[in-house]
RNA sequence: GGCCCCUUGGUCAAGCGGUUAAGACGCGACCCUCUCAAGGUCGAAUCAUGGGUUCGAUUCCCGUAGGGGUCACCA
């Protein structure tokens, strides 16, 4: 008992040692940041938790929108909290990037950090390496309890126990016999801080590696795994705490609920609910998200920063994906049910969905880029001529100037141009995915990059006689030389296509697609390739909206003297 | 390798002891059509495997295999 009290009081002297200028305490902590007794019982309060690296990835883009749903469903709170311990990887403007990146995606936080150097919120600050303070008093607090202690191993020692403990088969860490620095006595340890001996913070655990510990996922059920014993680090040399210590202290004292996280943390959490208990806190709640997986060859892997343009949330915004349809596809993936639901709620969108943890999918989804191309599609289906130009102009303003430069020089011109089968049609034309294939699919709009296609690429109406050989170079141009002459811009749509068709069938075209492929071998072609070489001949493209409009919005001088130049080509 | 997670068509998946095993993407065919896209109709394609439990297993239990994750003073 005597023995007890004086090992105490030894443990309060090494605290007071190695945090001489701490003197406010967990306790004060407590009172400082209060349980969020405003919002309601039930209430989430998630977090998302990125490390300044440069690089967002779509997993965290996925985990954010569990936090959106979670968080807005429960009428709680999604924050923002940035993970910049590992100061060596961390990578200037990492912040504002993230910011502006969930913000596309319509998913920025509530509280926490929400731009470079803005915070708002009262459970701040909401940078780890501005918390020192924090995990210092939480560290304290443990050295004082006999449930930290500092060691003063080198990497260089850890390393060799590692190896050893490799050859011969042990359970490799820092834990029981193989923890130096926690079998040495207090008294030593006092000695060597007082020597100024350079050391760092570990933890103490008194777990068992025999013993099970339990605790349930919110998503996956109850998880049975062994007891941590291992003597993890919690504050390195730098001073700061490493990601276990600091999810423990910042989670409890900004008051989440929910840790949603990928299933990479799976593994560490009886470390981390060994803190918690070390600590006196309560664990928050546990939602482990599985990975996204790409295909690389016949298996699967988790997306890859080095490997995969498309693990970078970036890539989507670059590429001009709408928000929209990668929303979609992320509810796609992360509620089994929410494809049904969206079938019979086509009004509504994913907001009003009621997202479920326990229709949460554990298995890791392989990111399916068709799907999500399509679903991309329909979110663009539904916007106005309108709502595309401005889409595209806010897209190409920021990733392809020239683009930019071109299509807002006639903004009317180009509202026409995104409007077309789209504004007063019932059939909407799903073309359109992405606004970088905007330029490509409407380029004979605008007459300079239609001229540096043709430039480059050269004219493709050739490409008729190859697939059809019956249509000859001859045909083509013979066809343009008659369709010339006749072309009124003033036809309106019917007068035009019976035009047309006047035209083909003096030529020896077949007018009547039933007829033509009852006996294609009485014609030279049919009046589907008759339009193919007119349709060529004014825009250079096989597949394009429909050819009247085009027409009309070109102007005759410019498909007359398109046609002609196609003519010479020949 | 230890530990952990996961396993229904090519992909995402519904299912939660008895179903003709939904639906979506993709694919194929046909229809419509000035092309393409869209739309319509139809089609091919799935319960990893062995053993239990049960009258009955895709569904519950155990093993096996496969895939993935993780074992840092990185998160």
């Amino acid at each position: 008992m005597e023995m007890d009290k004086e090992y105490e009081r030894k443990c309060y002297e090494l605290a007071y040692l190695i945090f001489p200028d701490v003197d406010e305490t967990v306790d004060d902590l407590e009172i400082k940041y209060p349980e969020r007794n405003e919002l309601d019982k039930d209430a989430i309060v998630t977090r998302i938790a990125p490390s300044p690296t440069g690089f967002m990835h779509t997993g965290s883009l996925y985990q954010a929108m569990v936090h959106k749903k979670l968080s807005s469903q429960s009428k709680g709170i999604y924050y923002l909290r940035v993970e910049d311990t590992d100061q060596k990887r961390e990578v200037p403007g990492s912040v504002k990037m993230f910011t502006e990146e969930l913000a596309y995606f319509g998913l920025t936080p509530d509280e926490g950090v929400i731009g470079e150097n803005k915070e708002v919120g009262f459970y701040g600050p909401y940078v780890q390496s501005k918390r020192k303070d924090i995990y210092r008093i939480c560290a304290k607090h443990l050295v004082e309890k006999g449930l930290a202690y500092p060691c003063f191993c080198t990497p260089e020692m850890i390393e060799k126990t590692r190896q050893m403990q490799e050859a011969n088969k042990i359970v490799p860490g820092y834990y029981g016999v193989y923890a130096k620095c926690r079998n040495i006595s207090i008294d030593e340890s006092i000695e060597r801080v007082k020597n100024g001996e350079k050391f760092i913070l570990r933890f103490r655990s008194n777990g068992s590696h025999l013993r099970k510990i339990a605790f349930n996922d919110a998503s996956r059920g109850k998880i049975e795994m062994a007891e941590n014993d291992q003597d993890v680090v919690i504050l390195k040399s730098d001073g700061l705490p490493t990601y276990h210590f600091a999810h423990v202290c910042d989670d409890h004292f900004m008051r989440t609920t929910h840790v949603v996280r990928g299933e990479e943390w799976l593994p560490s959490t009886p470390i981390h609910l060994d803190l918690f208990k070390a600590m006196g806190f309560e664990a928050p709640q546990y939602v482990h998200t599985p990975l996204i997986m790409i295909k690389d060859g016949n298996s699967k892997r988790k997306l890859s920063k080095r490997k995969d343009k498309e693990s970078a949330v970036s890539y989507f915004i670059k590429s001009g994906y709408p928000a929209e349809g990668v929303n979609e596809y992320l509810m796609t993936i992360l509620n089994s049910d929410y494809e049904m639901w969206k079938s019979q709620n086509k009004d509504k969108n994913y907001m009003d969905f009621e997202f479920k943890l326990n229709k949460m999918s554990s298995a890791g989804s392989l990111l399916d880029m068709p799907k999500l191309n399509d679903l991309c599609k329909e979110e663009v289906a539904k916007m106005s001529g309108e709502e595309v130009l401005n889409r595209v102009l806010a897209w190409s303003k920021e990733y392809s100037k020239d683009f930019y430069d071109i299509i807002s020089k006639d903004l009317d011109y180009s509202r026409k141009v995104f409007g077309l089968e789209r504004d007063n049609v019932q059939k909407i034309r799903k073309d359109i995915y992405k606004w970088e294939d905007v330029e490509d699919t409407f380029r004979y709009f605008f007459d300079d990059i239609y001229q540096k296609e043709l430039e480059e690429k050269g004219y493709i109406i050739n490409s008729i006689t190859e697939e059809k050989p019956q249509v000859t170079k001859d045909i083509i141009k013979k066809s343009l030389e008659e369709y010339v002459k006749v072309y009124n811009e003033n036809d309106t749509k019917d007068e035009w296509f019976e035009r047309m068709k006047q035209t083909a069938q003096e030529l020896g075209f077949c007018v009547n697609m039933k007829e033509y492929k009852a006996a294609p071998e009485n014609y030279i072609g049919s009046i589907a390739d008759f339009s193919s070489i007119v349709r060529m001949a004014v825009t250079n493209k096989k597949n394009t909206p429909d050819i009247y409009s085009i027409m009309q919005l070109l102007g005759k001088d410019k498909v007359i003297d398109r046609m002609n130049k196609t003519i010479a080509k020949l």
